[in-house]
DNA sequence: TTGATTTGACCGGA
DNA sequence: TCCGGTCAAATCAA
């Protein structure tokens, strides 16, 4: 337990060094190389802890009864509802029914938006790794091309699973992303509230490329020996995240 | 009786 | 200190 406690401290103050360093390098980045600093800023938060799987959607149902559309075909719990400062009304929270049969810690986040009531901001945040999860990816299999993404809550029931924006019965979903899919590390990244949010090294789904270098980023030579550092560091400390691959 | 929802309390991060 | 996210006891519904 004391061990286990070290080796926490030991990754979260690694963790927490990576992302200095990032910062720091971008902070010190020419502002015109927006490829590298971009680079910087999703380095910075892959390795961030809260850096979990995020995918945002909008949908839109018929009438104010019509919460069936909510529904993506998986199975959720409500486990809390807030009020949410400035926004009119207040944001559910809910987690996957498996979370403690089958360790799922899938969780969205449903709220009205405030200009449409009918318009709801639905958050899936984390990776479904309960049954149902391939049951719903089997119902409605990802597009040819399709990253193998590990929250893909389009696959799900009713829900489309192409295009962002898509209608069907009244329902609107319309999944945000990022047209850039810039970098290396990452498959999938939605564009939340005007960041990146990338799947963290948890989902396994991040991976180095091992031709990657600092030119090729743009980035100025004499911030090389700090990349090299840094990756040094992330790769060591996501080895056993690479060797699972 | 069992599983889901509600809601006030609690906790951690900024 | 404030606010968002989660917990957990009470309550509800099938």
């Amino acid at each position: 337990m004391v061990e286990l406690r070290g080796e926490r401290q030991t990754l979260t103050s690694e963790l927490a060094q990576v992302r200095a360093m990032a910062r720091e390098l971008e902070a010190k980045m020419d502002p015109d190389k927006a490829a590298a600093r971009e680079l910087c800023r999703a380095l910075s938060s892959s390795v961030d802890r809260k850096g979990m799987a995020k995918v945002r959607r909008q949908v839109r149902v018929t009438s104010v009864q019509d919460m069936v559309s909510l529904d993506d075909g998986l199975s959720w719990r409500k486990y809390g509802q807030k009020d949410i400062l400035g926004a009119k009304y207040p944001r559910a929270y809910f987690r996957c029914t498996h979370r403690h049969t089958q360790g799922c810690n899938a969780t969205k986040q449903v709220q009205r938006t405030d200009g449409d009531p009918l318009l709801f901001d639905v958050v899936y945040l984390g990776e479904h790794i309960c049954g149902q999860a391939a049951a719903a990816a089997q119902r409605a299999p990802p597009l040819a091309g399709a990253e193998p993404v590990p929250m893909q809550p389009q696959h799900a029931g009713q829900e489309q699973s192409s295009p962002p924006a898509v209608e069907t019965e009244g329902i609107t979903h319309q999944v945000v992303e990022d047209p850039m899919a810039p970098f290396l590390f990452t498959s999938t990244q939605d564009v939340v509230d005007g960041y990146f949010s990338f799947i963290s090294p948890a989902n396994s789904d991040c991976q180095f490329s091992s031709d990657f270098s600092a030119g090729s980023a743009g980035v100025d030579m004499d911030h090389e020996a700090r990349f090299d550092d840094l990756f040094l560091i992330t790769s060591e400390f996501f080895q056993p995240e690479i060797q699972n691959l």
